[in-house]
DNA sequence: TTACACCATGGAGTAGACTCTAAGTCAAGG
DNA sequence: CCTTGACTTAGAGTCTACTCCATGGTGTAA
């Protein structure tokens, strides 16, 4: 897969994605006799699992050591698991973060679209009058 | 109110406050004869929304015109309202992807544990042997 | 009155995460 | 053969949102 396949699938820009390789988050890519990358199933499971943390807000620095510890074997299983809950931990508070703006939100809307009706009830008034 | 007490009160660094008035978000805030800063009630109010918005994610730009929207008065409430329902939906997409990266984060912290559970277990046989 | 923590300003610097540029290679179509 | 368009690299540049710094004024407690 080139690319720019990827780039398609995943919604993340090319220059994302060599980005992502120089930091050592994914590959290294293969590449063809004349240095193209040519993305293999692996590559392309890396690449969500790292879109999906990202979308979590895992700092890259975070992601890359992740994917170190992966590199070095059965023996980072629980360091690894600690990051992941850690990262857990904080995906939730931010949901929580969300929520309450998300509230906020709904409750500020909620005025204005009052306020409006007002306005156009007192608009009302003066074409009648 | 200084703004060491606002800082303090809603965990924003003085220069974040400083850099906030400084682009328009907030204030200007009123000062004493000697030029140091008097958080109002009100400022207070401005300040803890900006807060929400940003924990919301709002870019700062988008918060700067909904103030200044604010500041020419009635006849921005329905542009006023769409910018608040804009971040409305950008909030619900945002908590969508964090849920689908915590159910993530759980699935693999739940295969860490597994895998965890299994090496111990070999582990001991080994010790038993 | 001196020490201390706090305040002010303008402007430079930083972190994180890309994003763009220049200069060049390669394969396919006209 | 030439053009076109996608690919390569290294490295510079950009954007957002702060954060820090130098320099100097303020206020109050001992």
């Amino acid at each position: 897969m080139t690319i720019k396949e990827v780039s398609d699938k995943y919604q993340l820009s090319t220059d994302t994605l060599r980005y992502y390789e120089k930091v050592g988050l994914i590959g290294p890519i293969s590449k063809n006799k004349s240095g193209i990358r040519d993305y293999k199933e692996t590559d392309l499971r890396t690449i969500e699992f790292v879109k999906c943390m990202r979308q979590a807000n895992m700092p890259i620095d975070k992601l890359i050591r992740y994917m170190n510890l992966y590199k070095e074997g059965n023996k980072t299983l629980e360091d690894r698991k600690q990051l992941l809950v850690e990262q857990l931990h904080k995906v939730e508070k931010e949901i929580q973060e969300l929520e309450k703006a998300k509230e906020r939100l709904c409750y500020k809307i909620d005025l204005y679209d009052h306020q409006l009706l007002e306005k156009n009830l007192s608009m009302e008034k003066e074409t009648v009058l």
